[in-house]
DNA sequence: CGTACAGTTGATAGTACTCAAGTTATGTGG
DNA sequence: CCACATAACTTGAGTACTATCAACTGTACG
């Protein structure tokens, strides 16, 4: 299944009726109020599962941030599938398991770290995604401020201060806005702040 | 296996051979840093999985807040009981799920809940838990309010003034410090804020 | 009875939010 | 190709919410 930039894959509330994987590009998964606060879960790359319901519905939306490509499965034909192949199974089970010690991780951030130190983790978890970069090493950030912001439960202003912070302290090199280059990977650590022991 | 309050029934970092179900009582799943922050990631009353790992070691560490009692099982045992069994195996698989989905309703609440909102949520949710309570509806807490703070992200002190506050509001009443009463479900949900969605 | 721990309440300070203006990028139609 | 409109981003000033520091109260336990 091929989608646009901006384009939703899953709304919430809806039948959950397919997993999917990612095969190209980058997608957000997200929470919304009707008093518009969002909160980005998970950014997800190629290789990523989308969309484990616990139950009927799915819990969050999830929209492509830029033109991305998905792998369609159906939801009860996969449990067929599963039943046959016990390694697939495992990996599946393996990989819900991965996603909810990243919710942890990120729940251990958005309760205990300073806005500058949850900024520093997250170029540090970006880089060690499968978020595109070039052969230099410098990152192409699919996201937006107001995404990451989301996501790091802050305001865009307060992310863009950071980025310019870790810029003028010469941690990073901004090319242009959606350009990110490591320069001093300790020092971005150590702004990092203690990790989740 | 009977646990004493305070006890450690797992280690972060500890090699992860087993996973367990939680007979009585009530445990806490957290994370530290070693600069002494600590988020708790859950609470986790009969009936509930604990230990999912991903991998060979655990992420977080579980106490016991109170005398409880956990059923044991082997990994790998449970693994082939699973490969036999495929309704328990789909049990705990949609049971890995929600615990996921419950993580990404906390995101959303440290992420972008007030103080007061993080509280009656907290309270609600309490409420709709196996989280003991007396016939007439007080709700047990068997955590302090420490622990209730490293849950929501926040300082004890604020916690204790957002319990101050609901119970001056009437919304609450407060036998003892760890007895609570919702005398107005209502007005909690109103300040709970927008939940999420 | 006294110590230790949990909880409450008050005063002050600081980090991040809000509001606002201005500056790039990006994309579209003339 | 350029002018314009829009969206993304940056920077500044003032505010507010929550954290911090501190004193005090209540409760459980030896």
């Amino acid at each position: 299944v091929p989608l646009k930039a901006g384009e939703t894959l899953i709304w919430e509330g809806d039948g959950a009726e397919n997993t999917y994987v990612v095969t190209r590009g980058a997608l957000r998964a997200s929470k919304s109020s009707d008093d518009g606060r969002r909160q980005i879960l998970d950014f997800m790359f190629a290789g990523q599962f989308v969309g484990i319901p616990s139950d009927a519905a799915y819990h969050f939306n999830v929209e492509a941030l830029t033109d991305a490509e998905v792998c369609r499965f159906d939801r009860r034909k996969l449990e067929q599938v599963m039943a046959k192949y016990p390694g697939l199974e495992r990996g599946y089970r393996t990989g819900t398991a991965r996603q909810l010690e990243q919710a942890y991780e990120h729940a251990y951030a958005l309760g205990r770290r300073t806005a500058m130190e949850r900024v520093a983790a997250f170029l540090l978890d970006l880089r060690a995604s499968s978020c595109p970069k070039t052969s230099t090493g410098v990152l192409k950030l699919p996201m937006t401020r107001g995404d990451i912001a989301d996501f790091l439960g802050l305001t865009l202003e307060t992310v863009s201060r950071a980025f310019s912070r870790l810029k003028s302290l010469g941690v990073v090199r901004l090319p242009s806005a959606q350009e990110v280059e490591i320069r001093d990977a300790e020092r971005l650590r150590a702004l990092a702040g203690a990790g989740g022991l």
